[in-house]
DNA sequence: GGCGTTACTTGAAGTAGTTCAACTATACAA
DNA sequence: TTGTATAGTTGAACTACTTCAAGTAACGCC
């Protein structure tokens, strides 16, 4: 067998069995989602404002492909419920720079804290399987490249 | 530090680089889904059914979590589509069974297949990664225990 | 100042999914 | 037989999300 079948082997056998654990524990995020009042959407939205600096509808709107108006929709709905707010940018006053409230960073920390947290399956692993996982996975891209 | 503190570490570094891959590459898992012109939810549905075998609607409310009649309009959709069909259980009449299409099962079969084929980025790491990944999340569960 | 461009918003229409209450048909037991 | 439980369906009301077309306001260049 080539090396490269190989290589194609294990990962097919390894993805699948990430794959299946993270379809498994799928109830759990749901579950957190829930618990901070939150939609699928507006968890996604939180999750890519940063705590430090507002970003323009636009690039929300790209990152999350979408229409812009619907980038309009999620931001008005976390406006509503007091996570972020608008402001214009001075310099360009077209562009409105979204901004986590307090509690909107709150909501995110507590969001970030939870789904990050590993569960308990994974914490049981052997200590030599989890620093091999460890390595494996950081080898990995967090974020895909443009394409 | 304690053994539990170094596994808890471990598997919380290991985790939060599944967890970003796994949304790094949320993209390709929705493009299939769209070729084969289904919702998130009928695919869902799509891969609990067992090509060999008939469900009752009652079991498969049940693992969706959601309410029977949920279920009927689910299980009604994959029906229009012709992917699957309900049969009277004999016996008990009440029940009805239902079973996936041969279509049905073709498209099954390019789901899970698509589903489950590794992305590049993972063949592309060290074999001996690849090895250590192998083994590590195939000792984690593929269903979660019923609580 | 006028003009094309960019950033964002508004409104309308549609699909997907959820929930609840009411209903039908079958099974099963007293 | 008569009641009671079970399996599934129907319909109505609602929320979440998407898409498109049209509109407003600010920018920046000539």
């Amino acid at each position: 067998m080539s090396s490269r079948a190989r290589a194609r082997d294990s990962a097919a056998a390894a993805w699948r069995s990430i794959f299946d654990y993270i379809r498994a524990t799928a109830a759990d995020r749901v579950e957190v989602i829930d618990r901070l009042g939150l939609t699928p959407a507006e968890s996604r939205a939180i999750s890519s404002l940063d705590p430090n600096a507002g970003r323009s509808m636009r690039s929300l709107a790209e990152e999350w492909r979408c229409d812009p108006s619907n980038a309009t929709w999620l931001v008005d709905r976390l406006e509503r419920q007091g996570l972020a707010t608008r402001v214009a940018r001075d310099g360009d006053r077209r562009v409105k720079a979204v901004v986590l409230t307090p509690k909107g960073k709150r909501t995110r920390r507590d969001l970030i804290d939870s789904l990050y947290r590993p569960p308990p399956d994974l914490v049981a692993l052997p200590q030599r399987d989890l620093d091999a996982l460890r390595a494996a996975a950081g080898k990995l891209p967090a974020r895909r490249a443009n394409r």
